[in-house]
Order: C-alpha cells, then sequence, then structure tokens
DNA sequence: GTCTATAGTACGATAGAC
DNA sequence: GTCTATCGTACTATAGAC
C-alpha cells in the first residue's frame, strides 16, 4: 500500500541474518544491511539503537510474556515452580518457531557482541521477574536468587533444545528435564 | 627506572577509574584517559583490547583463582558446595579490598556497556566451572546447571556485599545466607 | 606512529501519504 | 496543508590496519 514497502524493520531483520549467517557480524556493516533492505545507514538507526538490536527485536515482546505469565501464576504455587511455568510458556511460544529460532540462536552465539547483548537482556528479564516475585510477597534477596536461577534454567534448557534439532521433544520437556536436574544437585 | 614510567596498564586503570567515576563512561574519551596516564590513544590499544576491557583487568586471574580453587575440591564434595566454596575462596581476596572494590563496581554498573562485559566475563567463568565439574565426573547438564547456579549466587552475594558498605559481615557471610536461601527456595 | 574503516550522533532536508 | 518515513552530510570516537 504505502510507497515504501512495509515492515522495514522485519526486512532488517531478515537483511541482517542472512547478511552476518553468511559472512559473520562483523564482515558486515550497518550500511549493507540497509541497503540489503532498501534502505540507507541513516534509516537503520531510526529502527535501532545499534547494529546489535536488530537481532533482538523480539526481546521486549518475550520479557513482556514471560512477566504476565508469571503474574497470573497461583498464588500457592512456589516461586521456581511459578518461575519456571512462566519460562516454559514463553519458551514454548518461541520455539514453536522451529528452525528459524535455531537459525538466530546460531547467528548470536557466533559473536561475542552479540552473547554480550543476550546476556544484558537476560538480565533485564530476571530483574523484571524478581519484582514480579516481590510483588507476590517474596522477599529481596530471595526474589533474586529465584529469578537468577530461573534465567540460568532457561538458558540451559534453551541451549539443550537448540542443540538438539529433529528432536521430538518439545521445549517443556526440556524444562522438565532441567527442573528435575536441579532438583537432584541442589536438594 | 625504566625509561616509561612503570606499571602503565595500572596507570590506564586508575586514569579510567577517576575519570568514568567523574563524568561517566561514555563522556571519557580512550584518548583523554592515556593522555591522563601519561600515554597516547595508541598505547592504550597495546595494554587493553578495547575500551572496556581497562575496567576488567583482574578478571583473568579471578577466573584463574576459582578454577583452581575448584579443582583442590575434594573428590567427596557435592558439586554445588564445590563451586560455592571456591567462588567464596576467590570472592574473599576480592572484597578484601573493601571500598577500592565497591568503587569499581559502582562504575562497571553505572554503564550498559561495562555491564554487558561484566556478564560476559561470568559467563566465561561459568564455562570455565562446567569445565572442571565435568572432569570431577559430572554430567554435562549438571555441571552446566551448576556452574550457572554458583554464578549466579555469587553475583547475589556480591551485590549485597556492595550495597552494604562497612558492614561487620565478611564476604563468606553473604555466600552463606545466599547458600542458605537457595536450600529453601530449591529444596 | 600514521592512516583508514566503521559505528553512531546531530541536525537538517526531502518527499510521499493523508 | 500536516504528518511521518526516508535520506544527506558532516562529524566524533573506537578500533584495526598498515
Amino acid at each position: 500500500m504505502a510507497r515504501w514497502g512495509p515492515d522495514a524493520d522485519n526486512r532488517l531483520y531478515q537483511s541482517a541474518m542472512q547478511l552476518i549467517f553468511e559472512r559473520g557480524y562483523d564482515q558486515v556493516t550497518v550500511a549493507e544491511i540497509a541497503e540489503h533492505a532498501g534502505l540507507k545507514k541513516r534509516s537503520f538507526f531510526r529502527y535501532f539503537a545499534d547494529k546489535r538490536e536488530v537481532l533482538f527485536a523480539g526481546a521486549a515482546d518475550f520479557e513482556h510474556e514471560v512477566v504476565e505469565a508469571l503474574k497470573k501464576a497461583p498464588d500457592t504455587a512456589k516461586p521456581i515452580d511459578a518461575v519456571m511455568a512462566a519460562l516454559t510458556h514463553a519458551g514454548t511460544i518461541l520455539t514453536n518457531y522451529g528452525d528459524a529460532a535455531r537459525q538466530r540462536q546460531r547467528v548470536v552465539t557466533s559473536s561475542m557482541e552479540l552473547r554480550e547483548r543476550e546476556l544484558i537482556k537476560m538480565e533485564s528479564l530476571t530483574v523484571a521477574l524478581a519484582g514480579v516475585l516481590r510483588d507476590r510477597g517474596a522477599e529481596d534477596l530471595s526474589a533474586t536468587l529465584v529469578a537468577q536461577v530461573g534465567a540460568a534454567a532457561f538458558t540451559t534448557a534453551f541451549r539443550e533444545w537448540t542443540d538438539a534439532p529433529g528432536t521430538a521433544q518439545d521445549f517443556a520437556w526440556f524444562m522438565t528435564q532441567t527442573r528435575d536436574r536441579l532438583r537432584d544437585e541442589l536438594g
């Protein structure tokens, strides 16, 4: 409809994914990503605060999904179980993208800079989860710890899922495995 | 005496600390840090791979300390206890710097870029710890999880310590508190 | 020690959609 | 006309190359 192609941000994401997958993150310039998407460098920065952010367009949605799921958890649930359930819910949505999610993860893992950004996104999520736990009455130290352990479990389960392409198991199964292992090691 | 002042790397660290504390990380240029330390910009990059690294000069030593401590842990110790003990050991050395350590942490926390770097240093440590645990016979999933939970506990305990200046408690006490809380929440 | 490429910013200009 | 997406240019700083 518009004279300018729609979904400029999505085009930038697709272009970045393709070029970085082919050449590597630091062998691709912002100008190239923009041109590939039919835009100029200047416009790239209208959509993303910096070069890395284009790979984390969905991070805010993911965090929102987890936080809302946690808010809806029954008051009777133990904090760690509520957090694990919320992460399982959002992780299931994420992993339903299948190979697209795995490919993106491979791109992120391939670059130091992108892994740094991923880690701070997870920290942001952790802070948000701890906040919800405090609202539910948890003490500050407990809330922080449970949120961090949950995040660690998610990260580990997600890596297991990523490394098992074509598996018959869904993401929830990986989370359950991880939860059981946590109990073994920390009980 | 050397022709050039000794401890160039330490002078750069001190200069960076002071200038960033006064003005903020992104209001200080590498050239300014170098000049303040009596060097040129070019020399800064001889000592540090990038601008952020100057604040993480001790990270490799810290990781080494933790890893060696874990290697010396008795075979009978549970993985999580061995990891917590190793982190308590190295954390005690770190926190013995007192306010200098707190000040550095305040500087790191003040900048997004520096926090990103800190997170990936912790991840590096986590990977190293998981490796030692595997050498001790732990399964891959367990090793990764225990290392990550240990790192989360350390991070939390260290923040508690940082936020309690002038406390009578040493770092080991904060780690014990954290370990107990972990047991409560995950048992 | 000098030179260059790229990231990212500042401010502005243009032009299509309505 | 207004609104908003796009682009132009010049600039600083990081970082790597030569």
